[in-house]
DNA sequence: CTGAAAGCGCTTACAG
DNA sequence: CTGAAAGCGCTTACAG
C-alpha cells in the first residue's frame, strides 16, 4: 500500500522547502528550471495529486454543487441530474446529491449539512411538504449567507433566486387546446392537489383553455390526486360517471394509470378515449399504447440550472438581479391520441 | 447578508481564545461552566456551524461516499443510489455521484478526481467500456492507496474488494426453469454481448437450465445485442424465423421491445408468446401487458453496499478479507406469462 | 532563486 | 480554567 504523497513528503525527500515544491509544481517562474524539473519528475513518479480538501479550505471554494431533489427514482429528476452532471463536469465541478424524500425536515437537514462549507451552491426542487408548509426559511438563510441557489421545476415566488422552469400553464393549455381543436367534447383532467406548484399551474392551463373556447370547466371532470397509491378509485369514477372522450393527465403515472383503468373497463385507447400525459419519460415511451405527452426536457433543464449556478459562482461582483429561464416544451404525439 | 461565523470571530467578539471557544462548544470539562454557557449562547445566536471542509482536513475523513455508475437515467441505478443515500444519511455520510456514461475514460477521470481527498470510499458499478477493456488499474490504484471500494452489479473477479451482487446465473436459470416446467418448447433468449458481465452470467444460466433438462441451447434461439438502438431487427428475425413460444430477456428494455415487436407481428402476449424480463423496474410494472420479471432489489443492493463500505471505513484495523454478498432475487409473475 | 511565515477553519496535547 | 502552539495540506506575499 502506497499512501497518497503530500507536498511535505516530497519536500523532505528532495530536501527543499514545501514552498519550493508547491511553486515548482505550479510552474512558477520564481523557481529555477533545474529544481522545477527535479520536483516535477519526482511528483510524477509518485503520482502526486493535490488534496482537494486542502485546496477547498484554502480557496474557500469546493468546486462542488449540491443537488436537493424530492426523489431520484423518478425519471424526470434522474434526467435533470444527468443534465447538471454534464455541465458541471465540463466546468470542473462535482455534484453531491441529497434526497428530501418529499419531506420538509429532510430537506432542511440536508441543506444545512451541505451549507456548512461542503458545496459552493445549490440546485434544488422543492419537496411536496415544503410546498404545503410554505416555509422557506432554510433556503432564505442559505441565500443570505451568500450561497447561491437555483431552483427548478417545483419553485416558489416567495424566494428570490435564479430559477429554471417550463411554462406549465401554457404547456397544459396547449394539450387541452389540441383536444378542443380536434373536436373532443368531454375533456377530463387528472391532476395533483393544488399545493403542488406545477400541478396547480397545469390545472390552471386546463381551465383557461376551456374558458378561451367558451366552455366551462366542470368540477366533475376534474380529479385531484393526493396520493398516487390510491388514485385508482377516483379515476375510475371519473371514467364511469362522466364518460370523457379525452383525458389530460399532469404526469406519466396518472396517464398510464388512466389508460390501464380504461382498458380494464373495456375502453380502447385512443379509439374510445384519448390521453395526453406530461413529462416525456420512460413510461410514456414504452407503454402500450405509447402515450402522447408534453415533453419536459430534464437534461436541458438540469444543464441550464448548472450553467446559471456556475455563472453566478464565477461572477466578479454580486448581482441581485435574478433570472427565471423558461425551457420550451411541445406536444409529442404518440399512440394514445388519434392521428387525424 | 450575514456570512457564516467562524470560531475566530466568536473568539474575538467574546475576547477569549479560539481554543476556548472550540472546547466550550464541544462541552469540554476543561472549561468553566460560566464561559461555556456564554460561548454557547453566543454561538447559538449567530447560528454557528463548524466548517465541514476544515473538519475533513483535520480528521482526514470527509464523511462522504463517492458513487460511480454508468448512467443515472436507468431505473435500476436510480434505486441503488436511493438505497445508498438512505443508509449513508443514517450514518452521517453524504454521497457524491459521478456518471461514467459507459465510458472508460470518464470512469477513470471521475475516480481520480474524487480520490484526491474528496471522499472516504467508493461504491461503483463498472462501465461497459471498462468491462470490455478489462483494464482496472484505476480501481487497483485507489484500493492500493487505502481507499476502500465496494462494487455492485457489474463487478469483476480481477479486483479484490467487497462486492454486492445478485446470483445472475441462478436467477436466469430459474426464469428458464419456469418456462420448461410449464411446458414451453421453444425458449428464446434476448441478451447482451458477452463482455457485459451480468449479461454473460444470465446467458450462462439460460444455457445451463436447458442442459439440465436435456435440451441443448440452439444458437439460433439466442440474440446478443450490442446496442439497444438497433436491436429491433435482430429480435424480429428471431420471432419470425424461430417462432419461439417463450422469451427470456436479460433486461426490461429487451423485454418490452420484444413484446412490442411481437404485437406488431400480430402475436399476443402471453397467449402466443410468454415473456420474462429482468429487473423489476418501472417499465415492467406499467407496460401493457405488465411484464413478469426477475426482481432485482436495487434499494437493498445499494443499502448493503453502503453498509459494507461504512463498516470498512469505521473498522479499527485493516482487514484484507473481502466479502461478496448476494442479494436474493425471485420471479415476479405478471401478465406476460400465463397464469397456470 | 529559495524558504519562512501566515493563513484557510478547525482540534487537541500541552504549558501555565 | 485558559491559551499558545502545532498540525491537517495547501498557496502566496514577502524577506533574504
Amino acid at each position: 500500500m502506497k499512501r497518497k504523497v503530500t507536498l511535505k513528503q516530497i519536500a523532505k525527500e528532495l530536501d527543499v522547502s514545501i514552498s519550493t515544491v508547491s511553486k515548482s509544481l505550479r510552474n512558477s517562474p520564481e523557481i529555477s528550471e533545474d529544481t522545477r524539473q527535479k520536483v516535477q519528475a519526482f511528483a510524477k513518479l509518485y503520482n502526486y495529486r493535490p488534496n482537494n480538501i486542502a485546496l477547498s479550505l484554502k480557496n474557500k471554494k469546493t468546486k462542488t454543487i449540491g443537488i436537493i431533489i424530492p426523489e431520484i427514482v423518478h425519471h424526470f429528476f434522474a434526467t435533470v441530474i444527468s443534465g447538471i452532471e454534464q455541465v458541471a463536469n465540463e466546468n470542473g465541478y462535482n455534484v453531491i446529491v441529497c434526497l428530501s424524500d418529499e419531506s420538509f425536515d429532510k430537506e432542511v437537514i440536508n441543506m444545512e449539512m451541505l451549507a456548512n462549507g461542503s458545496i459552493d451552491g445549490f440546485i434544488m426542487s422543492l419537496s411536496k411538504e415544503t410546498q404545503l408548509k410554505k416555509d422557506f426559511h432554510h433556503i432564505e438563510e442559505v441565500i443570505n449567507q451568500g450561497m447561491p441557489v437555483v431552483m427548478f421545476d417545483r419553485v416558489t415566488n416567495e424566494v428570490l433566486c435564479d430559477k429554471v422552469i417550463i411554462d406549465d400553464q401554457l404547456a397544459a393549455y396547449e394539450a387541452v387546446d389540441f383536444f378542443i381543436k380536434n373536436n373532443f367534447k368531454k375533456i377530463g383532467l387528472v391532476t395533483t392537489v393544488d399545493y403542488v406548484s406545477v400541478g396547480k399551474l397545469r390545472t390552471d392551463g386546463y381551465i383557461n383553455a376551456l374558458k378561451d373556447h367558451d366552455r366551462t370547466a366542470d368540477d366533475a371532470m376534474i380529479v385531484k390526486i393526493e396520493d398516487i397509491e390510491n388514485c385508482a378509485s377516483k379515476i375510475e369514477k371519473l371514467l364511469q360517471e362522466q364518460k370523457p372522450d379525452a383525458i389530460f393527465a399532469v404526469n406519466e403515472l396518472f396517464a398510464v394509470t388512466t389508460i390501464k383503468l380504461a382498458n380494464k373497463m373495456g375502453l380502447k385507447v385512443p379509439e374510445d378515449l384519448s390521453v395526453i400525459g406530461f413529462t416525456d419519460g420512460i413510461i410514456s415511451q414504452f407503454s402500450t399504447p405509447s402515450i402522447s405527452t408534453i415533453s419536459q426536457n430534464g437534461i436541458k433543464m438540469g444543464g441550464r440550472a448548472a450553467q446559471m449556478l456556475i455563472e453566478r459562482l464565477e461572477m466578479e461582483e454580486e448581482n441581485e438581479l435574478y433570472r427565471t429561464e423558461l425551457i420550451e416544451t411541445h406536444l409529442v404525439e404518440r399512440e394514445s391520441t388519434p392521428t387525424l
